[in-house]
DNA sequence: AAATTAATGGAAATATATTGACATAAAAAT
DNA sequence: ATTTTTATGTCAATATATTTCCATTAATTT
C-alpha cells in the first residue's frame, strides 16, 4: 500500500498506491483528531458515527442494530459493544422490537440528545472547519463524488455489505 | 458525523458532515475489503501497509520504530504489536541499532521479501484495479490532491504528528 | 400444523487503534 | 564529569475492528 514500485501499469499503478495509502493515513488521522476533539466529553469517533445515526431522520423512533451496522458499515458484533458502551453511560437504549422478538430497537435517551445537540454538534463544527481549511465547496462536493464512487466499488467487491446498506436506504 | 442539521453555516455544513461520514465508511471497507483481498495470505491491511514501507527506498536498510510510526501515522505502542505479528510469523526481524543503543532497526526477511514480491503484489494490483474502476488518471490525480489538503489540515490539529511525520521525509 | 431454513443479536477469539507509564539510552545543560 | 531532560520502544488498560459460532425467533417450505 506504499511503496509499489509501477511494473504493471505504468504511472497508474503507482497512483493508485498513493491513493490508497492517503486514504488510510487520512483514516487514522481522522479518528485520532476525531476522538481528540470530543476527548472531553468522553467520545470516540466511532460512538460520535452512532450517536449521528441516531439522530437521522428514519432512525428516529428507533433504529435495528442490523441496519445501523450496514448503515455504518460496521459488522453487527462490532456494532453491538460500542452499543454496549453507550448505553451503560446512559446514552442510547435496547428495546425489543414488538414486531419482531429477536430485533432490538436502539434509541437515544434524553441524555443522549442533549449531549448531541448541546456539547457535541458545537465541538464536531469546529472540528470540520479546522480540518476542512482552504476547501471551497466545489472541493467539498468533488470530494464527496470521489468518496462515494469509490465506496460503491467497495460494495462491488463485497456485495454482503451493498445489498445490507441499500436496506439501510443510504 | 452523520445527520447534522445545517444550523451552523448552511448547506457547506451539511456537505462536511457528509464528506466525513463517506471518509470513515470508505475506510471502514478499505480495511475489511482490503484484509479479505489478502486473507489467503493471513495478511491484514495493517501488516500490508507495515511491509510496503518496508520495501520504501529509505527503509530498505532497516527503520526505526518511531519512524515507520510516522510514515504510517499510527503510534509507536499499535505499531510495535503489528510488528511483533509480522516477526512471528518470519516476515520480518528488528535488531538494534548500532548508533543508538535505544533504537531497533525493523528489516524485511527473505521470507518477508519473497511474500511482498511474489504472494502480495499481484493481488493488491488486483485489488486497486477493481477498486478504482471507473477513476481515470486525472480522478486518481485528483482525489490524491484532496486527501493530501485534507491530511495538511489533520496535521495542523495534530501538530505532533506533523514533525515527526516531517522526520520521516514524507 | 410441523419441519426446515434463514434472520437477528450477542459471545468469543484475535488483530489493531489510542493513551499513560516505565526502563533504558542519548542529548543537553551545568 | 555529572546532572537533568528528552527520546525510544515496550507494557498495560481500554476501545474498536473482523470472523466464526450459538441461542432464539421468524419466515418459508412441506
Amino acid at each position: 500500500m506504499v511503496k509499489d514500485i509501477d511494473r504493471f501499469s505504468g504511472m497508474s499503478a503507482g497512483l493508485s498506491n498513493r491513493l490508497f495509502f492517503r486514504l488510510y493515513q487520512c483514516a487514522n488521522m481522522l479518528h485520532k483528531t476525531g476522538t481528540r476533539a470530543l476527548e472531553d466529553h468522553g467520545i470516540t469517533t466511532q460512538q460520535w458515527a452512532v450517536l449521528g445515526a441516531l439522530t437521522r431522520p428514519g432512525f428516529e423512533d428507533g433504529a435495528a442494530v442490523g441496519d445501523m451496522a450496514a448503515f455504518l458499515l460496521v459488522s453487527r458484533q462490532n456494532l453491538a459493544g460500542v452499543l454496549s458502551r453507550l448505553e451503560a453511560m446512559g446514552y442510547l437504549e435496547r428495546v425489543v422490537d414488538e414486531k419482531d422478538g429477536r430485533s432490538r430497537l436502539i434509541r437515544l435517551t434524553a441524555k443522549g440528545r442533549g449531549l448531541w445537540d448541546g456539547d457535541m454538534r458545537p465541538v464536531i463544527a469546529d472540528y470540520y472547519e479546522e480540518a476542512l481549511a482552504g476547501f471551497s465547496t466545489e472541493d467539498r462536493i468533488h470530494m464527496i463524488h470521489y468518496l462515494d464512487k469509490m465506496l460503491r466499488n467497495f460494495k462491488k467487491i463485497d456485495p454482503d455489505a451493498e445489498s445490507r446498506s441499500k436496506e439501510a436506504a443510504e
